[in-house]
DNA sequence: GCCTACTTGCCATATAATTGCAAGTTTAGC
DNA sequence: GCTAAACTTGCAATTATATGGCAAGTAGGC
């Protein structure tokens, strides 16, 4: 058994629901992913990896998943929401869209040190920070 | 000729496009609004102004303001696109998105005094940042 | 091993948004 | 003013992502 998987396991057994193959399957995918990955980047993967499941379950792990706090998910302009899991769950971090090829990264070192004047009544709840740009690789194939 | 309608007035004859109703409707609607407003309410509040635009002429306004830098397109997690103007357009500003009414509200005070590390080679072009939680109102009836 | 509740797969469906094209409207040149 | 070109609008059809219902399958406790 490899690293990840043990470690999804484990994270699975934390949970209410049930240690299926494709739960496991798709947890690890999104823990070895740097990139916030689509659910059709996600089917695709699985696939090649030798996991077929239906278009609709693998939605409905997905939002498990995001469930059970064990993964999140951001939606981008694009209208596509994507999903990751991170090691360290709980830390916030922002996320990094590129313009050019879509991915969205994970951002974990960042600080979000930003101060907030909230107007009066309003309840905070979580903090999306998003920056929007280009990636390493893009940023360089259009400098050549 | 009212106040916003002037300053509408003024913000299009800056553009290379042409002035039309629907679009000097749009504007407004957005400046006088201090939420960022879906297609959907966009299209009912400018019925109920008099207004009637086809549903894809609304789209294409909507575009056509955002790429002329007169407003302002976020992308909520229910995959709604919606739409803000502010009078001080280039001002940096978060957006508050209340889960429970799914109103997006602009805080235009806010300092992102964030500070970013980006991994070598990414080149930042904006900064997104959503904060999420309950508005005054829904708050409020959550508590009675 | 068997039962029950939870998961999955397949069907159909919802919803936001986009594309293509013809008709209408504004602007510019004459 | 008249005409042509460019821009804008409206309508029909289509795309793409995601969701809902229900029967069949499967994990996990006993």
């Amino acid at each position: 058994m490899s690293n990840t998987t043990a470690q999804v396991l484990n994270l699975l057994q934390h949970t209410q629901g049930r240690i299926t193959p494709i739960r496991l399957r798709i947890l690890e995918l999104l823990l070895q992913s740097p990139t916030a990955m689509s659910h059709l980047e996600l089917e695709q993967l699985a696939q090649q990896t030798g996991i077929e499941a239906d278009r609709v379950t693998l939605y409905r792990t997905l939002d498990w998943l995001v469930e059970q706090g064990l993964a999140h998910k951001i939606t981008g302009v694009d209208r596509v929401s994507r999903y990751n899991a991170l090691a360290e769950f709980n830390a916030p971090h922002a996320h990094f869209a590129c313009e050019r090829c879509k991915q969205v990264f994970c951002l974990e070192r960042i600080q979000p040190a930003v101060l907030f004047t909230l107007p009066t009544g309003f309840k905070l709840n979580q903090v999306d920070i998003t920056l929007t740009g280009q990636c390493a690789n893009c940023s360089n194939v259009n400098a050549i």
